[in-house]
RNA sequence: GGACGCUUAGCUCAGUUGGUUAGAGCACCUGCUUCACACGCAGGGGGUCUGCGGUUCGAGUCCGCAAGCGUCCA
């Protein structure tokens, strides 16, 4: 067996194990017949992307309920990919032909789309592959592309259906509008940023009241050649006798405009009184449909003013057009006034521009199953963790909007309608989109392509993600669905995603399962998962969200080659509590390589301490085991073992991960290398001339190893989610694999089954270690305040009973070792020395000669006066009847023997000051 | 304006159904190159649990109000 090195080396594991674990094939998703499945679909990264610390909080997480479930037993499968995100890949690739001089129009839409398909198959693999440099076990064979002809196929199938069934239309309406990309955007593509403007003031004149006026604050004034009315709101009494008078626009093509009364209007905006651009502001689309008040689109395309905003403004660029707009207010004797005003504007979040609010046809879905998609979550069919965003959920489908489906994109799935030729498409009609000899609809196009034109615009991004957990498991294709095993896999177990995309996905994919899958059968095999688990942001110190422009998010790559892959997921678990959103601190990181140092350490303690037995199988260590040999520590570590292995599997049912780690991290560190391993010493090294103990002892010493090869084992088996490199490395070095190739082989056992029904522990010796722990640490504070920590020949005195003086002796090498006692003598005075007052006895120094009386007194006095208040405490709640009438027995029994305690305690503190002088 | 979350040690956070003297990691101070680990060991200091009120024998924990911070929706 090698011989594990002084320190872990991550960078030389963690590259070997992967590839190990590839060509096995140890990720692959199998059809197991008997076992339950368990599935993860991945949040498809956007192919333009790069690993950010927020895909590896995301991606850790998938990893560790994976691997998990395959120690579980389960077959488990994890489908990665990435999607084709419209817009930012279309960009990039722009932006490519900038440097050319070149536009996409130069190109043309053919040749364009084969240019991101060369972008896409150089540069888009990136992520996946950085995400296998993190450990991600995901099913590689399947990954999936929302591109890949199969799945555009259901996306188009999918269009064509709910055409059909009539959940789609095309409708003019208002959408967000990029005038660099010249697109629609979902309102998740749209930023709200804080911007330093003005606001105009600006009065319109009365038609029938010359001299009169209604003044409106606008931040656009060069809309106003779009205004169709002045609104104020019904109730408001300052404007109840302008209602139904006219005014004249001050600024672009002359015309007389009403006011109306409305009560979507603030009153207390501004003057109370709204301009109405119909055209260019949502709200004010609304109430212009209230009021039957054509719009007026004073803007084109790109963001530049046309015609119908009049001479003077027609042309200009829209900001140019705002400065010439309140210059022309001011011609004309209408501007009140100009403030400096702070506004929220949407950003278009690719081009960073502001978006515009635009009229303009798009295709629409009316979303189906939504009675059905909030069942599912209300009744707990689909449970959200944390809980509480169910609610956030269940407000967005109470108030659902139709979703707007079409980008004016050329990379996308370019939607399957055709149009007759010489059709205007302005002015088509609900019954045209239904007549079959004007508009074409289906998968395969028309049959006489000539006399038709297809539909331009491509389908958002997300109307392909939304399909992701089924249309990666072969869905609508019969052999395809069969040969990904769809029945075997579908519903899938998890969804990890963050709580930011719950409208915009987790949403949308409930929806899309319940109406595409397994039709007419029950609900609970419809849903496209069981659960959600919502990840918390990650922030970095300051709590600022991590972002590129700010520059304050750490390069993953770099994290993973510093900690090491295992430092980094363990680091990034232990601050991820669950609904929380995360402050990064690259110490933490360090920590989980640290713990990754300690692991690596303690089990090459062990290799080192004894011939390595065998350790094939729990039985064949669990025979070598020999419980009459056990002493308390072997019952507690055991205990405890039990109890984080109880403790692991409760996080993971309840999705509690870094209380996982958390418990983990405390057992190994704390119980097993700080106490057992150091008691472990005692036992294994043979006895000096100077230790009075026991002689080493070989059915002890071989006890003892089989225990912590017991102890690794398991630790290893529940640590392997978190940190597979190392555990498998350990896994192989101390002996484990022997059945099975690799440590996923291996069925991890619960708590009932460690020590398979073949030993009891003895609950009353694990309880006793306790004053063993409490009795050393004691005797180090003693040591260490008077500067002797680092002897190991301290001489103590033990005044203790004939019980207390029995466990001493008992651990009479462990004590001494890990006091760094010479001696520990029993002697019934122990006054005038350095003391202190354990569960095992008075402790003293023999030291008598030269002890500072003051100080001594000092920390006496002290300790007896924090004594009093516990004491005076402790009396004051059992004197109190209500207390004894209504605390449980337990309790008040506890309060008694604590009191008890704490008097003797105080009577022998007492009598130590006492004896001092 | 509405909904949700947070406020515990210098920092970042645990604290499960209310029950002894509130914990961890990091940082800080002291000592230690002790034959697994200085990526370490031992010891120490540090908190009126945001505030006010209530329920209770008992509140960091449950309820109400307030303040501050944050997120989402409108």
């Amino acid at each position: 067996m090698p011989e594990i090195t002084k320190s872990y080396e991550a960078r030389e594991v963690e590259p070997k194990w992967y590839a190990a674990w590839q060509s096995a094939g140890a990720f692959a998703g199998k059809i197991e017949a008997g076992k339950e499945p368990y599935t993860i679909v991945i949040p498809p990264p956007n192919v333009t992307g790069v690993l950010t610390m927020g895909h590896v909080l995301n991606n850790t997480l998938q990893d560790i309920l994976i691997r998990r479930a395959r120690l579980e037993g389960r077959s488990a499968l994890w489908v990665p990919g990435t999607d084709h995100a419209g817009i930012a890949t279309q960009t990039v690739v722009e932006r490519q032909l900038r440097k050319e001089k070149k536009t996409r129009h130069d190109l043309g839409r053919e040749k364009f789309v084969e240019q991101v398909w060369d972008w896409r198959h150089e540069k888009g693999g990136k992520i996946l592959e950085q995400l296998r440099g993190l450990g991600a076990s995901c099913d590689w064979e399947r990954t999936h592309f929302t591109m890949d002809p199969a799945y555009s196929q259901a996306v188009l199938g999918v269009f064509v259906d709910l055409y059909r069934k009539g959940h789609i239309y095309r409708g003019k309406r208002m959408v967000n509008w990029c005038p660099v990309s010249q697109t629609a955007l979902s309102d998740e593509e749209v930023i709200m940023k804080p911007v330093k403007g003005h606001l105009w003031q600006v009065r319109y004149e009365l038609v029938d009241r010359p001299g009169e006026f209604i003044t409106v604050k606008t931040t656009r004034p060069e809309t106003i050649p779009g205004d169709v009315a002045i609104a104020v709101h019904p109730d408001d009494p300052r404007y109840t006798a302008l209602i139904g008078q006219k005014v004249r626009r001050p600024i672009g093509p002359p015309a007389e405009i009403p006011i109306i009364a409305d009560a979507a209007v603030d009153k207390e905006f501004g003057s109370g009184a709204l301009k109405i651009t119909p055209a260019h502001d949502k709200v004010d689309f609304e109430i212009g449909q209230r009021h039957h008040l054509p719009p007026i689109d004073v803007l084109n395309a790109d963001g530049t003013l046309n015609d119908l905003a009049g001479p003077e403004l027609a042309g200009r660029e829209r900001f140019d057009g705002r400065k010439k707009a309140a210059e022309l207010l001011q011609a004309a004797g209408a501007l009140v006034q100009e403030e400096t005003y702070e506004n929220n504007v949407g950003y278009s979040e690719r081009a960073d521009v502001p978006i515009e609010p635009r009229l303009t046809w798009q295709w629409w879905l009316r979303y189906p199953k939504v009675e059905e998609a909030k069942a599912v979550v209300r009744d707990g069919l689909i449970k959200f963790h944390p809980e509480r965003w169910a609610k956030v959920y269940l407000h967005w489908l109470d108030n659902l909007q139709d979703w707007c489906i079409s980008r004016q994109l050329w990379w996308g799935h370019r939607i399957p309608v055709w149009y007759a030729k010489g059709l205007n498409k302005e002015t088509l009609t609900e019954a045209d989109l239904g007549d079959p000899t004007k508009v074409h609809v289906s998968l395969e196009g028309p049959a006489d392509p000539e006399n038709w034109v297809q539909e331009e615009d491509v389908l958002d991004t997300w109307a392909s993600s939304w399909l992701w957990p089924f249309a990666t498991l072969g869905w609508p294709d019969e052999a395809a669905m069969k040969a990904s095993g769809y029945d075997h896999f579908y519903p899938t177990t998890t969804l990890v995603t963050g709580p930011d995309i719950i409208f915009f996905w987790v949403a949308r994919m409930i929806m899309a399962g319940l109406e595409f899958t397994r039709p007419g059968e029950p609900v609970e095999r419809r849903i496209p998962f069981k659960h959600v688990y919502f990840t918390g942001i990650i922030r970095d110190a300051q709590g600022r969200k991590m972002s590129k422009s700010l520059g304050n998010s750490p390069d993953p790559l770099d994290l993973i080659a510093k900690y090491g892959a295992d430092g980094l997921r363990f680091g990034i678990v232990s601050i991820a509590p669950q609904g929380q959103d995360i402050r990064f601190q690259e110490e933490r990181i360090e920590g989980g390589k640290n713990f990754c140092n300690k692991l690596w350490n303690a089990c090459r303690f062990r290799q080192m301490s004894g011939p390595m037995g065998d350790n094939s199988s729990p039985d064949a260590i669990i025979a070598r085991l020999k419980p009459a040999q056990f002493d308390a520590d072997d019952h507690a570590i055991l205990d405890r073992l039990l109890n984080t292995t109880r403790e692991v599997d409760r996080c993971f049912a309840q999705f509690e991960f870094s209380a996982a780690v958390q418990a983990l991290y405390g057992f190994f560190w704390n119980d097993f290398c700080d106490w057992y391993v150091e008691v472990s010493k005692a036992k294994l090294q043979p006895p000096s001339s100077s230790d009075s103990g026991a002689p080493r002892d070989s059915a002890a010493v071989e006890n003892c190893l089989a225990i912590q090869d017991l102890v690794l084992r398991q630790t290893l088996l529940l640590l392997h989610p978190f940190i597979p490199f190392i555990t498998e490395e350990l896994w192989q070095l101390l002996g484990y694999a022997t059945e099975a190739r690799f440590i996923e082989d291996c069925r991890i056992p619960n708590a009932s089954q460690v020590l398979a029904d073949q030993l009891t522990i003895d609950q009353a010796a694990a309880a006793g270690v306790g004053a063993l722990k409490t009795f050393v640490s004691l005797a180090r504070t003693l040591k260490a305040e008077r500067g002797l920590a680092s002897r190991r020949d301290t001489k103590f005195l033990l005044k203790a009973d004939d019980a207390q003086w029995e466990t001493v002796a008992a651990n009479h090498a462990k004590i001494t070792r890990l006091t760094g006692a010479g001696e520990i003598v029993r002697q019934d005075n122990v006054d005038g020395a350095p003391a202190v007052v354990t569960p095992l006895g008075t402790l003293a120094l023999d030291l008598a000669a030269n002890l500072d009386v003051g100080a001594e007194k000092t920390r006496l006095t002290k300790e007896l006066e924090a004594l009093a208040k516990h004491i005076a405490g402790t009396e004051a709640r059992l004197a109190n009847k209500a207390f004894t009438d209504k605390a449980p027995p337990a309790v008040i029994e506890g309060a008694r023997k604590q009191l008890a305690d704490q008097l003797a305690k105080r009577d022998e503190l007492t009598r130590l000051l006492q004896a001092l002088g």
